[in-house]
RNA sequence: GGGGGCGUAGUUCAGCUGGUUAGAACGCCGGCCUGUCACGCCGGAGGUCGCGGGUUCGAGUCCCGUCGCUCCCGCCA
């Protein structure tokens, strides 16, 4: 057997005596006397060639100009080496390449930075991204999401979904985050948006008659970013009709078993477990809870009422987290910050020593009965939040996570998913001062909930579902309106006038007068999922061309500056001092 | 918009309370070595300490400003 113009490819011990043409990298050149030493790299292993003098001596000479990340192709014999000189440690030895030719296809400049250096500045390694993605974690992730996606794929078509594409130039939302905009030639003055996602599309495909459809859908987002926030993300989107939410959950519960089988060839349990939000939110003070370790919190709202602490008194809602650590004072400052960052106004404690006595400034307002209640075993702390509902949660969630961390709770080998379902519907926005949807106003109220959504939205419940998987929202989706009368009363209740309904969505709710099946569906970010199966805590490093921070790309400098004429055909004028000369100057 | 961290050879870092030629490792360049495999040995080049200003006899080190990167809050239906 010949491998022709191939790249490496992994070389075993069953092409001992085979004549083989490889191509790949030179990893490392060892001149060793006479004989020339290489390491010929892709993404599939390593293969050591040898450069014998006496054999070839073209190849051998060549082989003194080669340094790291030159390309070569060498033929050559397939030899076995002795067991004793092989280092278990290193991937080549066991069998190696005796070059006859070798022909240097490529050559190299020295490089940047050196691949096997872990902590390079991510700045550098994203300007010489062709460069970084060499790296065998690169490698690795960037295949793992090839794998990924050909899983979620089979899936789909398994299940009957059609896949569908809709289109990157659209309408600007009215709600949610911030779009990206692109101004029209043939429309001077008016503007497009990069999808957000492709929702109202894919509601208007399933009303089209398309009953399942998917896509791998990119959408786009003009928002500050985070170590797991990118601007630009791929997700699955799904939509359906007449959708069954135990055919959902079990279709996607399969899509990620397999994902995770093909990718990792860990077989995951399924059906996975389900949480009202209500209750997620009560023992976990997240709609997000990563399970993979146990402390909840406790509610002790009704306990307090009348409590001589007026903190825990005068507070809408008191709840509290057993903590197995007796902490520091020291240590319990640190606490109090973390809760502070998320809102709290302080932390409350009691530490439970080893003798088992209570240390606390705020012993001496609690009664008998209330320290009973909060008593615990020796070694203990039990830390209080005592604000509104909203706010308790959010504080103590936060302070569960950075204690799980922080204490090394958190099982980093288990994969622990849940369905979080019966999400609110609304939620009340102080800033608007208006309702305004939890999930998108399309959602559907749960069964029950439709007549009276509207004269109680604090209460109402939406036929809406998450699905969390180590503590990373995955994906979510709902079953949609398909009723025009029951969107125009959300509309209405989200103080859309009617005039925007027209502007914004006539074409929605034209759609949904004209025989609208009841549909739903459910998204996944499949960058999320990404960085969950690889572990990874940087979402960039699971995309291969992504933008810093900053949204820039260090690599090409977009965004970049645009000829004057370029603006003038589209009518836009750039006020002075913006853009052009004083933006940020990539390289 | 706000808060934290970082910025010193090509790269990753060290540089204590300010003290005079700013170090190491890897990489790079040259030489030696007939089985190496993180090869080894000898030699060499390479730094306006992000930028600007200030304090000081003296600043990589202290202060102010600024730029860049990064993490977090806001924001992300």
């Amino acid at each position: 057997m010949t491998w022709r113009d191939r790249m490496c490819g992994e070389v075993r011990p069953e092409h001992v005596g085979q004549r083989l043409t490889l191509a790949g990298w030179a990893d490392s050149r060892r001149d060793h006397g006479g004989l020339v030493f290489v390491d010929l790299r892709d993404r599939t292993g390593i293969c050591q060639l040898v450069l014998n003098p006496e054999r070839a001596p073209e190849a051998a000479k060549s082989g003194h100009a080669i340094r790291n990340e030159f390309v070569l192709r060498a033929e050559g014999e397939v030899v076995r080496r002795a067991p004793e000189a092989v280092n278990p440690n290193i991937p080549t030895g066991e069998v190696e390449l005796q070059v006859d030719t070798l022909e240097i296809v490529s050559t190299s400049t020295p490089l940047p930075f050196q691949l096997d250096e872990e902590n390079v500045d991510e700045t550098l390694r994203l300007r010489h991204r062709w460069l970084d993605l060499r790296r065998p974690k690169m490698q690795r992730n960037i295949g793992l999401r090839s794998t990924m996606v050909s899983a979620i794929r089979r899936t789909m078509e398994s299940g009957g979904f059609l896949e569908i594409e809709t289109p990157i130039l659209f309408k600007p939302t009215p709600e949610g985050a911030r779009d990206f905009i692109v101004p029209s030639r043939l429309q001077p003055g008016r503007f497009f948006a990069l999808p957000q996602s492709p929702q109202i599309l894919k509601q208007l495909l399933v009303i089209g008659g398309f009953d399942r459809y998917f896509q791998i859908a990119r959408c786009f987002r003009d928002e500050d970013l985070r170590a797991d926030r990118v601007q630009e993300i791929t997700q699955l989107d799904v939509e359906m009709a007449f959708p069954d939410q135990q055919f959902l959950f079990a279709l996607m519960e399969q899509m990620i078993q397999t994902a995770w089988r093909d990718c990792l060839g860990v077989e995951l349990e399924v059906p996975f477990p389900r949480l009202t939000w209500a209750d997620a939110d009560a023992r976990y003070g997240s709609d997000k809870p990563d399970l993979r370790f146990e402390l909840e919190l406790e509610d002790a709202t009704e306990l307090t009422r009348d409590s001589q602490f007026g903190v825990f008194a005068g507070a809408l809602s008191v709840r509290f987290i057993r903590v197995p650590q007796a902490f520091s004072r020291g240590e319990l400052e640190r606490l109090e910050e973390v809760a502070k960052e998320w809102g709290a106004k302080g932390l409350a404690y009691l530490v439970w020593d080893e003798e088992g006595e209570v240390r606390s400034p705020i012993a001496k307002f609690l009664s008998e009965e209330e320290l009973a209640h909060f008593r615990c075993d020796p070694g203990y702390t039990v830390l209080f939040a005592a604000d509104e509902p909203a706010m308790v949660s959010r504080v103590l969630g936060a302070v569960r996570l950075h204690l799980g961390r922080e204490l090394g709770l958190i099982d980093e080998d288990a994969w622990k998913w849940v369905w979080i379902t019966d999400f609110p519907m609304f939620e009340w926005s102080e800033d608007d001062e208006r309702w305004a949807a939890v999930h998108h106003p399309f959602t559907r109220p749960a069964p029950g909930f439709e007549e009276t959504f509207d004269q109680d939205p604090a209460h109402a419940v939406a036929h809406a579902y998450d699905l969390v998987g180590n503590g990373q929202e995955l994906g979510g989706g709902s079953f949609r309106i398909h009723e025009a009368d029951i969107q125009a009363r959300v509309f209405s209740l989200l103080k859309l006038s009617t005039e925007k309904q027209r502007t914004k969505f006539g074409f929605l709710l034209d759609a949904l007068a004209m025989g609208a099946p009841p549909h739903g569906g459910i998204a996944f970010g499949i960058d999320r999922m990404m960085m969950v199966l690889s572990k990874e805590p940087n979402l960039r490093d699971v995309i291969a061309f992504p933008k810093n921070q900053a949204g820039v790309d260090p690599m090409s400098g977009a965004p970049s500056e645009v000829e004057e004429e370029q603006l003038r055909e589209l009518g836009i004028q750039l006020r002075p001092g913006v853009g052009q000369e004083s933006g940020p100057a990539g390289r």
